[in-house]
DNA sequence: GTGAGCATACCGACCGGTCGGTAGGGTGGT
DNA sequence: ACCACCCTACCGACCGGTCGGTATGCTCAC
């Protein structure tokens, strides 16, 4: 639970990091897009990548929540499909500075703290891909096309729409998600 | 038609914006792995970002030109999308160091360049699109899911290939590019 | 001799991070 | 009731180092 000033400080982070870079964002410009001070900063964080952290952590804890929330509901497999990938893109857009960065400074984080991350990514990469393979098995899906690469598109669009969506567009994030997953499980036929 | 000195620069370059990012890379990392000096890159560049401008520049143009003629060849929509993306992954997986660079790195250009390129970009995007949607208009393809949802889930996946190909992996580029063209040719029954 | 193709030395700006210090609110001994 | 003490939160000037870029000059093919 971040107190105001460090709230205030991630937000700013977010919002810059999104929108130039984090190598072209200095802390100078966070310190005063937050309104405070350098010296408050690094009071609360170590360094300038323990932000990056901090936002990475916050954005993965959450997915990971609400996908294994869903996959305990027990659907049968094209409507637990359908619920991930819907939940999955709607919290996207809510969170597309997030997930912006995300994808774009991934590698900038060190070893340790990225082998944890590429550990928790697969995880969750492979709790849906087992969720397909049933489907598959069980007759309910065509095997036509590998499980691997059906995660693969679907993981390919949701981390790009950072690039096209757009808050104020025309399609609410709602519509946009139910025409994803219909296009999915239409492929999955 | 570049010279010698000027591609070993592009090649270094293109290499280390991919592996470690365009800002976390210096002139003199550039220079070093290119075996030229600083006098040599300024001789060809009048800065570090017309590297950025040249290899964007260069990856546009041959994919722009192979889905041109792609369409020139006149098949029917089905067989169009197949090409056209059997031909995108083919190319991107040839080149995922350029790929991965333009994802990332796109927003670094300067208001006027970056103008240019979204301008191409959406030309490129509208092609495609205009595939599809004649598609759906003879009854070749379904149209429940839209048009442009589908452009973006096929582009989706493309460029996000940089993030998990491996040109050593178990599956050989055509054979993912056909799995991913099955794909979406399922999604459009 | 002259211009293309480099090499080398160097510059000022700026970066992430540090550090000595302060403001103010709690706390416990008397 | 009061004050000594401390602790958290924060301030902002400053530092060493690195960065992109430049100025100048050599060399050699034509």
């Amino acid at each position: 639970m971040p107190g105001a000033t460090e709230q205030k400080i991630i937000d700013a982070a977010v919002r810059l990091f999104a929108a130039q870079g984090y190598d072209a964002t200095s802390v100078q410009e966070i310190v005063a897009a937050a309104e405070v001070t350098k010296g408050a900063l690094y009071h609360y964080f170590r360094a300038k990548d323990d932000l990056l952290f901090e936002i990475y952590r916050l954005l993965i804890t959450s997915q990971s929540a609400d996908m294994d929330r869903i996959i305990g509901l027990g659907l049968p497999a094209a409507e637990t499909v359908r619920e991930i990938l819907v939940s999955l893109v709607v919290s996207t857009a809510e969170r597309v500075d997030e997930t912006a960065v995300f994808v774009r400074e991934l590698q900038r984080l060190g070893e340790e703290r990225m082998a944890e991350f590429r550990a928790e990514r697969r995880r969750y990469h492979e709790t849906f891909l087992a969720v397909i393979e049933k489907g598959q098995a069980d007759g309910e899906f065509s095997s036509v096309v590998p499980a691997d690469t059906v995660v693969r598109i679907a993981f390919g669009v949701v981390n790009q729409l950072p690039m096209w969506y757009r808050p104020d567009g025309a399609k609410p994030p709602v519509a946009l998600a139910g025409e994803i997953a219909d296009f999915v499980l239409a492929g999955l036929r």
